[in-house]
Parts: structure tokens; C-alpha cells; sequence
DNA sequence: TGTACATCAGTGAACGCGCGTTCACTGATGTAC
DNA sequence: TGTACATCAGTGAACGCGCGTTCACTGATGTAC
């Protein structure tokens, strides 16, 4: 019986966890660029090249880090979106973007992993593509959910309603089919070919305008701006979400718990 | 007369803007934590602690390089604002973003300094703030320049137009209150009283979205979604000046050119 | 115009640092008969 | 159940690298009388 084999291939998979949580302590600390796998080692009591037997190479812990990193905001974001009535868009669509801002506040520097600047020197490998798109699908899924059940509706005013380009149309169009399956194929590929283009462009616009938000605020963009970035933030979830087409009713503003200082 | 000591003053300036150029050309290949004055004085031919004549660490170097970058963004809105007419809102709005898309796409590495994760074990002094909202603040003119002449209108059809918070409503105060004056002075201080607080925080919406929108472009989030991404941003443009309240007409699309391969 | 002195640019050696990765090794843990 | 062997985890020394910064120095350039 190859139970023992199980042993050690359990005490392996625990010390492979303890690794990666101390580098997730470090990036968290100093940001990726700074992951040190000596650093590591020392922290765990362990020789520098002991960390060999793991990984074989600091940029592939980086990955397996980057992979966790879109794993958790993915699973976030799936939850989010779990805890609605499937047919409140407006509830959805709200409950996933502020997961997705709330994960992004409290693992900053993940954060700055997966959607800042790319670690110099560092190449992401194709392993992280699909983690990579997990969070995104679920507003891909949100969107094709809403425009199935015929509830988009182009929000402008016919006089202020500006027009679909040629090109951008053949480019929803194309977003359409691109959209991969998601990484732990809990459904299928997300087809839109219930929402009409000039929706699939607001909502990839919106899709920018959910991270730009997030990366202004996690890297100091609004100091001296906006000092009360909740509010800021929950109204541009509602008017993004009328941007796109659903129709978003008021609600009272959600805030984030503040750390209270010593 | 001091002729003498201009003659010296001019060459340091020279060696001065060459090292800076240098820097620029490194940081321009492999980002801005790649940065080594040793890499610099190798290059222009000098031994690694005659960089110091000129700069006194490495941090001040990259701290020049980081207001040169946000002066030359900045120079080249106002020069796209300053192409249109002062009453065209819709073309200096289209023509500001597009601007600022095509700097960074000019200058990603640059972009990846300014826009991107902050470069690690680096802090910026006061000193970047001012040259840093110089491009925001051609925008935030248009803004007030179309307040001013009534030319914003809220774009969304009553059924569909979103509530504002009134905690939301208090940033937009705030936010008019807070803009600095820009860095060389062209203009005061600039008052935003002409506009309605929805539209301002709309405006910070968009705001944030002109850089979400650029930062994954550069950071290669749109690679198997969208590949003609200039008539996506353009169409963005065109949705996110409507969404502010600009009555956006139709135009045609302006490639970038694109380079070609050998 | 000519000399004495001060300023400044650039040199070269050195300090001390931490890094990723390799490699031959020692024991301990598990496997097969 | 007991022994012989293979596997694997972790060690410790070493290689070679590039970095930022300091410091005493040598000449050349400019200044003052």
C-alpha cells in the first residue's frame, strides 16, 4: 500500500504551502520584485538551496504566486456573484465589482502583481492565461446573463446616444468569441451573442474602468483628490453599471471596515 | 565677466541632460527598478562615481526622470488641447485622450514609472506632485470650460439615470476644491463651481478609465480579447465623454501608426 | 598680459552587500523481497 | 518481521555577478590680482 508514500508526499505538498506563504509575506511586504528565494530560506530555517527540492526557479515560484493571486481574486469574485438572485443584474453586478476592488485593498500588493507593472525581468508563462481570466468571466457571464434575459438597454438619450464605429462593432464581435473557458471549467465558453455590440464596447470600457479606479487608488493616484474613495467608488460602480445597461436603483453605501490606528 | 563660468555651468548642463538620456534609454528597455548608475557611467564612457558629480544618488536621478516624463505627458495634452477650438469640447476631449494614449504607447516604460506599480524601495518627493497632475488638469479645463458654457448635459434617459449619494456628491465638492495649480503656472487655480456634481464624478469616473484602459493596453490585459484596440479606444473615448455629459459627435477614426516589421 | 590660487570634473580602488544557482555530500525515510 | 537498497530532503561551501556609495587623488579649467 503506498499509504507512506502519501506521507511524504503530504509533508512535500505542506512545506510546498509554507514556501509560498512566506513569499506571499514578502511580496506583500516589498512587492514582487523583491521576492528573494534566499530570503525565503533564511525565514523558514531552511539553506538557501534547500528551496531547489520546491522550486525549481525563483521566476516559477513568482508564477505559482501570480497563479494563486488570480485564483483567489477569481474565487472572490465567483462568490460575490453567487450570493444574488440570479436575475438582479444591478445586485451582481455591484457585489462583484466591489469584491473585486475589496480583494485588490487588502492584498495590495498581489494586487500590483497580477495587474501593475510586470516584474522586471520576469516573464508570465501560459500556466497563468486562464487564473488570469477567472475574475473577468464572471462580469463576461454576469453581462450575457443580463442580455439573454432582454435586460439592456442602451441608457443614453436618444440625442446624446453616440455612434458605433465600424471597426468597434467587428471588434465586440471578436471579444465575443474570444472569451476562454474558465480555469476550473465551471462552465463553458461565455457566448454574447445576446447583447448587442455597442453593450460588449461599454462593457469592456467599464471592465477598464473597474481596474484603472482600483490602480489609481492603490497607488496613490487620488491623494489630495478625493479623500473618500468608498463613496467615490460605489458611485462609479452604479453609473458604470447604467453605462453598460443595466439599470442600477439606489442603494445605501456599503463601507469598507477602516483599520482604526493604534 | 562670467562668460567662463556660463561656458562651465552649459557643459554640466550638457552631461547633465546625457545622463538623463541615458537613464531614459534604460529605463525605456528593462523598466525603471533596471535603473543602475553604474550601467549609466558605463555607457556614456565614465567611471561609475563621476555620476555623482551630477546626481547624488540613484533615487534623485530616477525622480528626475519620473517629472521629465510627467512634464512631457503633460506638454503633449496641452498641445493637443490647444489644436482645437475652445468651443469644440467633444474634439479637445478626444484630442487630450488620444494624446495621452499615444504618449504612453510612445513611451511604456515611461508610462510603467509614472501610471504603473511604483518602482520598489523607491518613494516620490513633493517635488513630482505638481508636474504629475499637469495632464489631468487639461482635462479637468475642458471640464470647466464646458460647465462654464452649459455644454454638459446628463447624458443618461431619465428611467435609466442613476442616483448620485450625497456622500458622492460631497467629493465632487471636494474635488473641485483640491485641483493644484498647474506646474508652470499657465493657469490659476482651476474652480469647477459651473459643474453639476454628477458630472464631476462622472469626469473622475472617466478619468480613471482613460488610464485603466491604457494600462492594459501596455500591460498586455487585451492580448486574445480585443486586437484592433485603436477603434476600441476610440469608441471609449467617444462613450466616455458622452457619459460625462460632452455631446459627442461621429468621426472617423485616426489610426496609430503602426510599425512595421522587417 | 602673466602668474598664484581655488574650483571643479573625472579617476580608480575599495567596502560591503545580497543575490540565483550549482554541486557533491550526509542522513533519514520509505520500498521490495 | 527483517534486511538491502533506492529515494529523497536538506546541508554547506562555493562561483560569479552587479550593485550603490565613499574617498583620497590628479589634472584641467576658470578666477583674481
Amino acid at each position: 500500500v503506498p499509504t507512506s508514500t502519501g506521507i511524504r508526499a503530504r509533508v512535500r505538498g505542506e512545506l510546498i504551502q509554507e514556501i509560498k506563504a512566506e513569499a506571499r509575506r514578502q511580496v506583500a511586504e516589498a512587492g514582487g520584485s523583491a521576492l528573494s528565494l534566499r530570503a525565503v530560506a533564511r525565514e523558514l530555517g531552511m539553506v538557501s538551496s534547500g528551496i531547489y527540492r520546491y522550486f525549481p526557479s525563483r521566476d516559477q515560484l513568482l508564477t505559482a504566486l501570480i497563479i494563486d493571486a488570480y485564483d483567489d481574486l477569481g474565487a472572490g469574485a465567483e462568490a460575490a456573484d453567487a450570493t444574488c438572485k440570479r436575475n438582479d443584474f444591478a445586485g451582481r453586478w455591484r457585489s462583484v465589482c466591489h469584491a473585486v476592488r475589496d480583494w485588490a485593498l487588502g492584498h495590495p500588493n498581489e494586487y500590483a502583481l497580477t495587474y501593475g507593472s510586470p516584474v522586471p525581468g520576469y516573464h508570465a508563462p501560459q500556466d497563468t492565461v486562464g487564473p488570469a481570466s477567472r475574475s473577468t468571466l464572471v462580469l463576461a457571464v454576469i453581462l450575457r446573463d443580463a442580455g439573454v434575459a432582454g435586460a439592456l438597454h442602451n441608457p443614453f438619450r436618444p440625442e446624446d446616444r453616440p455612434a458605433l464605429s465600424t471597426e468597434a462593432k467587428a471588434q465586440a464581435a471578436g471579444a465575443t468569441q474570444a472569451l476562454p473557458p474558465p480555469a476550473h471549467a465551471r462552465a463553458g465558453t461565455v457566448e454574447l451573442n445576446d447583447v448587442p455590440p455597442d453593450a460588449v464596447v461599454r462593457a469592456l470600457t467599464a471592465w477598464t474602468q473597474l481596474f484603472g479606479f482600483i490602480s489609481f487608488e492603490i497607488f496613490g493616484r487620488f491623494v489630495g483628490v478625493v479623500d473618500d474613495t468608498d463613496a467615490v467608488f460605489a458611485q462609479a460602480v452604479t453609473d458604470m453599471g447604467a453605462f453598460v445597461g443595466i439599470t442600477m436603483p439606489a442603494r445605501p453605501l456599503r463601507r469598507r471596515p477602516r483599520s482604526t490606528p493604534g
